[in-house]
DNA sequence: ACCTGAACACCGTTCAAGT
DNA sequence: ACCTGAACACCGTTCAAGT
């Protein structure tokens, strides 16, 4: 993670929204505060009022910014449609539960169960994502009516995991391809 | 929902709890504001302090309120065990996704992913719950390893559509019939 | 025992004033 | 253009005082 910081020169968005970033993976959705975001970029909370109408405005530059980073990962599963079928499966499945920015793709999904609008984006990404492991059940073989069922459920079972979160740091390996027999059982 | 209004006679903890919870079904998490309680209950401020030393105590009397509902509907659960295989764990399913109190039972999952305690309270229902939908896949046929990868599956993927809720009020019955064939599949 | 009312700290927001 | 500093409303918390 980048470590935002006043050097002197005058902030940008980007700084804001970095700092954001930084609030929300380690502390959540509540941690998101104008008094902390300022602590740390080093300086009053009049600058953030400058370069934001207000909170909400500030939310929508964060989503907007989140939308971006899950561009690149859409793009990593175009690519992978290079790959043969249970091994795209398989990787998508390592990418949907433990992502790069795991913690910040959590406080996300957390944070827009009660934000309306965070929400909107968050389902937006998700649609694009599930039509590519769609994509990849019926490159499996499966016809329409069962690469959307089958895709849906492994999606949920994704999120599911994703919060339930005992444990937090990696799903086991042998679990994901348990998994995997299951969904791509005929 | 009970209404909980204030009628001149003093109040009972379980007022507070229940008020709680209607304020909780009614706006999440976030609208579970002290104020609010008290504009509810016809009190101020200083009546929820007699009762509770501060918000984190409150907390504590809200998810052991909230346990004892639960453990109705362990016992349902347990009643269920004269139903045969399949039809049970159909049974068991309607009553993750669409409990009594769904809304209810949405903002506590909500809420334990901002609050440690609240998290643990709903993680210990969830493994009794869990522990009856495992019992069910073993009277199913299965041995215990696919039990238990059948039965955490069953249940992220319950959680997974709760939150999901793109369809809020209900999934449909096809689905729910399924998502169970598929995990019945051998 | 049960509650009021006033006080204080914290946070989001506004805005006139500074460089 | 970019930021400070003081002000205000809102909310959680405390506590002396009331019945």
């Amino acid at each position: 993670m980048t470590l935002a910081r006043r050097t002197g020169c005058p902030l940008t968005v980007d700084d804001w929204v970095q700092a954001g970033f930084a609030l929300l993976s380690e502390g959540g959705p509540n941690a998101l505060r104008i008094g902390r975001l300022c602590e740390r970029l080093e300086v009053t909370k009049g600058s953030f009022y400058w370069h934001f109408t207000d909170m909400c405005a500030y939310r929508t530059a964060l989503s907007d910014a989140w939308a971006n980073l899950h561009d690149e990962r859409r793009r990593h599963f175009e690519f992978l449609r290079a790959i043969e079928g249970r091994d795209r499966l398989e990787e998508m499945v390592r990418a949907l539960i433990r992502p790069d920015h795991w913690a910040l793709e959590r406080a996300m999904r957390i944070w827009a169960m009660t934000d309306e609008s965070i929400m909107r984006s968050v389902q937006q990404s998700d649609e694009r994502v599930l039509s590519e492991v769609r994509q990849a059940f019926l490159d499996c073989g499966f016809d329409d009516e069962e690469a959307a069922m089958r895709s849906s459920v492994l999606f949920a079972t994704g999120v599911g995991l994703l919060h339930e979160a005992r444990v937090v740091e990696e799903t086991p390996t042998p679990l994901r391809g348990q998994v995997l027999d299951l969904m791509l059982r005929r």
